[in-house]
Order: structure tokens, then sequence, then C-alpha cells
RNA sequence: GGCCCCGUAGCUCAGGGGAUAGAGCGACCGCCUCCUAAGCGGUAGGUCACAGGUUCGAAUCCUGUCGGGGCCGCCA
């Protein structure tokens, strides 16, 4: 299914037979070898470093290599052409029918095709998004939330069995500061005066959680110390916080599989059981950190306290589980929460979190090291900060000014699809930029709209031949004599199709889903490029008065651009328009 | 002081061992009696921050320097 592996094993076989000849030596690693989509399409349709990875192991001249692959390959009948050039590359070029046949490979396979077996079902978990279940979402959570999905998305295409995770960090005390600030507005729901002191969370969302508790337990809370509704209110509001924070991935198109919570680790003894585990590794300790260099905070004193030996994995410096007061610090959870994801069997883990935690990765890989001794490997993907531009002007996000753009303000604005798209045209360690009034614009500049574009341009293709009367199901078009289409921009389409596979599994490789979004661009401009040539050269055009036949095999091509651009699509979670409006 | 990320065209960014380094925007020149011109074709624009190193081959890998951002015990 993916041509570029097929043209591979025939590279591969053909080596192998120089071999048998004797004209390479016996024993030779062809693992280097590569067959690639050339750097200027006019070298040829597909590119070989053959020659030149096993010049120095053969001690031979890449060029003689190559001279004789080339006879070899040209041997086979999808290879019309193959050519030396350069240092020693060997250039191939495919007979038109390897295109044609690959329309049809696309029109049978439909959404599946590019879907890979590269990750060969293993079990990779996926933790994202993870706000704090203090408030609503905001701009900052959406990119991680689109990456994460995305990524998890476009590793299941590449046949891992990927499980969607948010970790609930319900049990600090940054749940008890929104209980004092929820029973504030407890209090407001009963005609008092509230008292949003400073360190609470003084925002309207909160109005409503308020009255929720006034409708739940009356006037039972009020003139109350806290020790008689902290846990309650803390319980009710974090409740209510999850529940708006769903609604917020909902209207994204993010659905988790698992919902962690923290909380549950405490008094059930297993951030106790995961330290232990650790102490048995002889990686406790108790000791005092040196102070760190440079900027050294005000108030530093030495303490000892209970230590991670992180540096026994590669860590910097050993990390505090413990702080002085005998309370287990933010790592000492997060300890067993990824012990927790090791011992439920998965295979991979990958946390994306804000650029803001760089300095936290190191000891979360350290744990996971020590704790899966080795076996499961833990990714962190950094996500860098969005900066929010409106008419061009930066957009500065300020809670207190009350500026503070929410997940849902975006996603009101800008539409849950544009913004997926365009939070997925960056790599996730570069900073990106957001125009609330460019994201909208329809124009070029605009990549979402230049690919939903060419998508409803196919469907405009389908529509038009419905009209003329021409049957464009999917079989009846993978059933067209495709042998008709054979022009240059025609084929090039079809062979920006055949690089898709590929695509798939260097993205799934890297982690990388903005590839995805920058591959959906080149083909929408391939199809635009076909498109346009219809206007000066009309046989070009996808439905042909009065030719059924050519008409069917032409909008064979178009339909399965169609297909993969959904495909491409459905991976970043973005959904294909059939029309402009 | 240490750690992480970044530095590619005027701007925003792809490319991350392979050939003459690409795209969009901006500038300039063209293309609608014709499937959606929200599009297409072309021209101009580069010391891939800098200096060493590895390699048959470096924008890409390594080391260092400079510049930008982030982080660095009792917050999460």
């Amino acid at each position: 299914m993916n041509l570029f592996s097929d043209i591979r094993a025939l590279v591969i076989e053909s080596l192998g037979a120089m071999t048998a000849e004797g004209a390479l030596p016996a024993g030779l690693d062809f693992t280097a070898v590569a067959v690639e989509p050339p750097r200027d399409a006019a070298h040829g349709d597909m590119a070989t470093n053959a020659a030149m990875v096993l010049a120095k192991p053969s001690g031979q001249n890449p060029r003689a290599i190559a001279e004789a692959l080339a006879v070899k390959l040209a041997a086979d009948p999808r290879v019309t052409l193959a050519e030396v050039a350069g240092p020693g590359f060997l250039n191939l070029r495919l007979a038109p029918s390897v295109w044609q046949g690959l329309v049809r490979t696309v029109l049978d396979a439909g959404k599946d095709y590019g879907r890979s077996t590269l990750g060969r079902g293993a079990r990779v978990n996926v933790e994202f998004v993870s706000a704090n279940p203090t408030g609503p979402m905001h701009v900052g959570h959406v990119r991680g939330a689109v990456f994460g999905d995305a990524l998890a998305s476009l590793l299941a295409f590449a046949g891992h069995d990927v499980t969607r995770e948010y970790y609930i960090n319900d049990g600090g005390a940054q749940v008890d500061v929104l209980a004092r600030s929820a029973y504030e507005r407890y209090r407001e729901a009963h005609g008092l005066e509230p008292e949003i002191r400073e360190g609470l969370y003084p925002g309207d969302y909160l109005i409503p959680v308020g009255e929720a508790l006034k409708e739940k337990y009356g006037d039972s809370l009020l003139d109350k110390g806290e020790q008689y509704w902290l846990a309650d209110v803390r319980e009710f509001a974090t409740e209510r916080m999850m529940a708006m924070i769903r609604e917020d991935l909902a209207s994204l198109g993010v659905k988790m599989d698992v919902y962690s919570s923290e909380k549950a680790l405490y008094g059930t003894g297993k951030i106790e059981s995961a330290i232990q585990t650790l102490r048995d590794m002889g990686l406790i300790y108790e000791g005092v950190l040196e102070p760190p260099k440079g900027k050294l905070p005000e108030d530093w004193e030495e303490r000892e306290q209970t230590l991670f030996r992180s540096t026994a994995h590669g860590d910097d410096v050993d990390r505090p589980v413990q702080k002085s007061d005998g309370n287990w610090t933010y790592f000492a959870p997060d300890i067993a929460y990824h012990y927790d994801k090791v011992t439920r069997g998965f295979d991979q883990l990958i946390d994306v979190l804000g650029a803001d935690h760089g300095g936290y990765v190191k000891r979360l890989k350290a744990v996971v090291s020590a704790l899966s001794n080795g076996r499961v490997p833990l990714e962190v993907k950094l996500i860098q900060l969005v900066k929010l531009f409106k008419n061009g002007e930066p957009f500065k996000m300020s809670k207190r000014a009350g500026t503070f753009v929410t997940l849902r303000d975006v996603v009101e604005q800008a539409g849950a699809d544009v913004t997926r798209f365009v939070m997925l045209t960056r790599k996730n360690d570069a900073p990106l930029d957001f125009d609330f009034d460019k994201v909208l614009e329809q124009s070029k500049d605009n990549p979402v709209f230049y690919v939903q574009y060419a998508h409803a341009r196919v469907s405009s293709v389908l529509r038009k031949a419905a009209e003329a009367g021409i049957p464009t199901d999917d079989a009846t078009l993978a059933a067209a004599d495709l042998s008709l289409i054979g022009h240059e921009v025609e084929l090039a389409l079809a062979k920006k199709m055949a690089e898709w596979p590929r695509l798939v599994e260097i993205a799934a490789k890297g982690q990388e889903p903005h590839r995805v979004a920058f591959y959906l661009y080149e083909l929408a401009s391939e199809l635009h490029s076909l498109w346009n040539r219809g206007n000066d050269d009309t046989s070009l055009r996808f439905v042909q008065e009065g030719n059924v036949a050519v008409s069917q095999s032409k909008i064979a091509l178009a339909r399965a651009a169609g297909v993969v651009i959904s495909a491409g699509l459905a991976i970043l979670g973005v959904k294909p328009v059939e029309e402009m409006r």
C-alpha cells in the first residue's frame, strides 16, 4: 500500500541479486538504503541513496554500483527510467500505470488509505490537558489539548493502541483555594457580601457554583468554621469544574478515554507504596540539597528533606518528595501516578505539558525509568506559548484586567475546526501566533481555508457530475478505466497522494502531527493547480461533456484526493466541508 | 551559575545527513464568455546566527560562542 516501501523492497531485492552474482560482497547491511521523493521533481519520481551508502562498505565506486543497480531496476515493469545522477543518486521514473493504480488503491481503501502497522499494536498512553480543576480552560490549554488529541489520533492511525488520559489535579492546595472561593460565592448567594481575598479565585464562573451550593446545603454551612465544610465544598466545586472542563473539551472535539484523579492517590497507600518501591531500590534518602546557583531565593535555608535520587537516572539534582512539614510535595503523587500508568501495562508513556514545565521533565523521566526498570520510555512533549493577536496587535492576557481569554472565547469566535488546524500548523516546540482576524480570513494566507477549499472543489465536481447524470459512487469510480488519466499535472496529484502513507509513518515516528497539516496544504496545492489548468485547457477539466468514461477516470482522481484530504483532516480532528460559504 | 527550547528570504515559518535550501505573506508581471479567481502561473529576494569538528557529503550530527524565550527547594 506504500509505494515507497514497495519500490524500496524492489531495490533491496535487486541488491540481493547483485550480491548473489558477486557484484557486491556478501553480508552488506542494507538498513540505511532509502527510497524517497527527490528534492526536485524534475529528477524523477523516486530516488535511492543505495549506491552511496554501500560504496564504502563494499569498497566500490558509488557510480559503478548505481549503474549496475539501474540495469536491474529498469527490468521491472514499474520502472520506466533509472538514471544515475550527482554523486551516485539513482533516480527512478515510474510508469503512468503505477500512478493510475494508486488512484484505485486510494478509492478501494477509502478512509483507511495510509493506515500503518508501524506501531505493531503497542499500548501508548497519551496524557494531555490535565488542567487544574479550578476554573474554565483558557487559551493556553487549547494548544495542548489539540496537540495531544491529534498526536493520539496520528499514533492510532499508525498502528498504536492509544489511550487518551486526563490527570485531574484535585489533591493539592489549589482545590482548597477553589473551595474557599466557592464558599464566598455561597455566602453571596445568601445575600451576604463575598470576601474575595487575595489569593482566592475571583472569576464569575463560581457564582453559579455558590448558588448550587445554596440549593444543596441551604444555610447549613453559613457561619461555620472551615473544618465543617471544606471537604464537602471542595468535592462539590471540583466536580462542577470538571463538568465544565469536559464541556470545554467536547466543544473542541476532544474526548478522553480515562480521567485519573490525584486525590484518589491519597489515603489509599498508593503514594506510600510507590515511594517504598523506590526506597527498596535505594533511591530514597534523607538529605540536604545545595541551594540553586545564581538567583538565590530570599528565604533560603538549609533543610533536611526526603529526597529521590533522580540523578541515578539522568537528572541534574536529586528532588524532594516531602516538604519539611512532612506533607508530600507535588512530585510525590506524580510519582505514584506514573507508577500507576507503568503498572497498567503501557508500552510507552507520553506526557503533553506546557513549556513552563520544562524543568520537570528530567525527574519525570527518572521516575518512569526507575519504576519500570527502563522498560517503558516516557516522552514529554512540551507545548510552547500561544501568542494572541487581534488586528495585528498583541493581545495581553491578564486575569486581573479581565482580559482572560478562555477556550470558550476562542471556540466561539474562531470555531473548533479553524482553531484546531491553526494550532497544528506549528511544531509543538515553537511558539505559535494566533491572530483572531487572520484565522477567520478566507484566503490562501489561511491554510485551513485553502485545504477546505480544495475539498469543497472535489465535492463540487461530484455535484456537477451528478447533474450531468454521471454515476460517481466510489465503487464505480474505482472500476473506471484509469488509464485515461495521463497528463503530467494529473499524475502529479496522484504522486502527492502516494506520499501520504510515508508521511503518516514519518509524522508518527517523530510524534509531529504538524507534518500532517503541512502535507494537506501541499496536496491541496496540487489540486488547485490542476483545477486551474482546466481553465486554459478544457481537456483537463474533471467533468468532460458527453464522455462518461473519461469523466469518471478524472473524477476518480479528484475523489481520491478528497479521500486523502478527509483522512488527514480526521487525524487533525477537523471536519472537511462540502462547500464554501 | 545550571538545565531545556529556538535562531533559515523583508515578515511568519517548513525542511532536521544527500543533488541548484522551499512555502505563504509583502513587492512586481500575467490568467476569469469556461467545473467556485476564497484560485493559478511567473519574477525578484539567502553567509541556513557565528567559529571549529565528524562525514564521501552538514542548514541538518558534535563542541564552543553570541542572541531570544522558558525553568531552577517548603506552588501546582
